[in-house]
DNA sequence: ATTTTAACGCAACTAAGTTGCAAATATAAA
DNA sequence: TTTATATTTGCAACTTAGTTGCGTTAAAAT
């Protein structure tokens, strides 16, 4: 079930996302909207936000909830299947442009897959 | 830190490993041990098992942690870098023989990736 | 303006995993 | 084969990320 209406709350955290090209990860929303929105909120409306086809997430190395816009999905069908990027040494996370074909495993009916590189961003190789 | 004592608790361990082919989620294992070894054993155990190359382990869609028998790793590097797949139905979780290569990414330096496959296994196909 | 019902905040809870420390037990030394 | 020493273990208490129940607040429909 998604968003109805469109509460305080609901633009606080799309105006985030708005800001942030990259992922943000659940837990840094909360501590960014300390004093704003409660946390249960944050993690039901990132939750609708999914559902409404507006954020796609996915867990990273340490199993940590990150979110991002979707840019190809709807309310119905997610697509962004792209890779995701989490450097070891600042710990952001980003969506990668690159699509991956997994392929047909024998036996298997795929339904989808989650794909995680792990390394250096471009400003941590320096 | 890798063990250095062949104990009663790691040869448990290493038992069910050698029982079970497939990957065993560290609660599962908890459970199937649970009276024999205490949990927080398990876990040190199963990181010790990990630092020497015995063992690989992986988050799935859960965020929760399963382990698995290494083929090819040594004590000082991991190459079991081979997608796993996740049933929707079961749950088990197992590793697929197949090798998938990451494109290089430009402005990033790659360690390592982890990819896992959602779909519905052999048996729960029918 | 009043009513309806979604959304919110709070506190308490859950689940997976971790830490500190004293007691137990492998292994090395005598 | 006993003693010493150092790893391993179990327990309880803790941490972290996320969830649930419920009474209150606030959109938006009437």
């Amino acid at each position: 079930m998604g968003i109805i209406r469109k509460t305080q709350a609901v633009s606080l955290i799309l105006d985030e996302f708005e800001k942030e090209s990259n992922a943000i990860s659940a837990i840094e929303l909360i501590k960014r909207l300390n004093k704003k929105i409660n946390k249960t909120t944050v993690y039901r409306l990132l939750d609708k936000l999914h559902d409404d086809g507006l954020l796609h997430y996915f867990l990273d190395f340490n199993g940590v909830k990150w979110f991002s816009k979707c840019k190809c999905c709807s309310k119905t069908k997610h697509q962004d299947v792209h890779p995701h990027f989490q450097c070891t040494d600042c710990g952001n996370v980003d969506c990668l442009e690159i699509s991956l074909t997994i392929p047909e495993i024998p036996n298997r009916k795929i339904i989808k897959s989650h794909v995680l590189v792990l390394g250096q961003c471009a400003l941590c190789m320096d």
